[in-house]
DNA sequence: TGACGACATGTCATATCTGACATATAATAC
DNA sequence: GTATTATATGTCAGATATGACATGTCGTCA
């Protein structure tokens, strides 16, 4: 359960798809990863839904700024712990989480 | 973002419903912790349905008996990044880990 | 041009989580 | 009875995540 190489990884940005053969990661680093970047990417579209900056976010939960950028570009430094802690207090139900969770339809 | 006193709670073995007024815990508390405890109950569920001891999980996991425990008892020293990975290694799809998160049907 | 606001990135001391270990409990088989 | 196996629980040194801070980038407004 070691974070090894992809310490330094930029989960954002990424084309899921291209990263699988490209940096060697394992299905279940794979997995992992998208499951970081999908809730990443709720707390960000949350807190604009919100109109809310990241300073304002971060007085929310308690945190800092820097950090709630972390949070959103899906750093490795940051958790899911913490991930899932931010979308509660930006008002996310268990039901909304687990909906950002799901893969998106792979069907056309 | 503080564990407080539910430090000692014992997830394991909650009466979901009666918690709220009991301990005082805030709906963002009550959130995060059934979503620890759906969790936990997910990684039992596939450990046994692949016929596994915790001991031979730890091993899978890179991890100890003992944290395998705790991991299905929604420890408080347990992360839910740990049980995600945990999860991801018993062989759980992002599918099945949202809808593990997922609130169970409160209808009939 | 400069100043401002929002966000990104790097670093660090300290808080928290981790695997490992010891030990306890419970159930089963002899 | 007591071995054995599976699981639970408490503790701790070391590993990792955390908030805070400094500083950088980028856009916009004058």
């Amino acid at each position: 359960m070691k974070r090894s190489k992809r310490s330094k990884l930029k989960a954002h940005g990424w084309k899921i798809g291209d990263t699988q053969d490209f940096l060697r990661l394992s299905d279940e680093e794979m997995e992992y990863i998208e499951i970081k970047l999908a809730l990443s990417q709720k707390v960000r579209q949350l807190r604009l839904e919100r109109k809310m900056t990241q300073e304002q976010t971060a007085r929310l939960i308690g945190s800092s700024q820097s950090r709630v950028a972390k949070i959103e570009a899906g750093d490795p430094t940051v958790s899911i712990d913490l991930q899932v802690k931010s979308l509660i207090a930006l008002g996310a139900s268990r039901d909304e989480l687990a909906q950002a969770i799901k893969s998106k339809n792979t069907a056309a």
